[in-house]
DNA sequence: ATAAATTAAATTTTATACAATTAAATTTTA
DNA sequence: TAAAATTTAATTGTATAAAATTTAATTTAT
């Protein structure tokens, strides 16, 4: 057996799986000032930008599934944030609707892209790179 | 307000997050032949180098705490992959030793890394620097 | 037109994650 | 040396995350 490919240091999925992790766990003084978890943060990034959506196609840009998104939206709804109402073409279909309050909440977010990008320090070529190489496994793997 | 900060197409945290999330996934199959979620998994990692570790040291390596650990730990002893002990010396510490049928679990895993490298279509230079990317960020934010 | 197949959410179960607290042991300091 | 501070696990509570199943609605094919 070859002795080096078990090792931790010559794997690539744990530097993405931890960096993943502290990178998010970065977030979270920002997100609390806000009564946001990260994962709430990525669904009212969609809805700042989309204001409805069915809960299926969140799920596609987010490659969650409804049975992380149901109880997280359920409590988003119950915040205020959002509204959920099932589509009457189908109903089979859940759509997404932001509020006035979720709009609001956009200003009090505006910032913390900046707050994350002062704790990492790439430059915007070494951003760019990684960011290009993220999306490629993710086009490759999903 | 800048608009386009908060778009999630102009984040680096997500397709990190995201692609965490879906190359983790592509283990399951390979991992559930052998018992092992991921976790468990980078854990037996790094048991088959070092033989011996205290829990302390071992959520170090893994960017884990007890909370995560203990209850992982607990599982796999009763699995018979390893052995948790208090130290004699500092009874604080629970040293894990990994046991003869933990060893023997390396040759069935000796392959994962391989079957992994082939749903993930990177030159060696962009895998090369993607590690280096995210140890460059790891660094920087933990 | 209706049975079969598919689709979309919701629910259930299992497994992380991690913050906060607790408990016990050890080390430091006055 | 005894009190205070620190360290290490364990516990508790909350929040994902995903597989598997269930339910309900819609679409397809005969």
């Amino acid at each position: 057996m070859n002795e080096e490919v078990l090792k931790l240091k010559n794997q690539l999925c744990f530097p993405l799986y931890a960096c993943s992790k502290e990178v998010i766990r970065k977030y979270k003084p920002f997100l609390d000032k806000i009564g946001l978890t990260y994962t709430q943060y990525i669904c009212m990034m969609v809805l700042w930008e989309q204001k409805t959506i069915s809960v299926k196609n969140l799920g596609e840009h987010l490659f969650l599934d409804s049975g992380t998104l149901t109880p997280l939206l359920k409590k988003m709804e119950a915040q205020g944030l959002l509204i959920r109402k099932r589509s009457a073409e189908d109903e089979r279909s859940v759509i997404i609707s932001i509020t006035k309050q979720g709009e609001q909440l956009k200003e009090q977010a505006a910032n913390i892209p900046e707050k994350i990008g002062q704790c990492i320090d790439l430059s915007p070529e070494e951003a760019k790179s990684l960011y290009v190489l993220l999306y490629k496994v993710l086009g490759q793997i999903s």
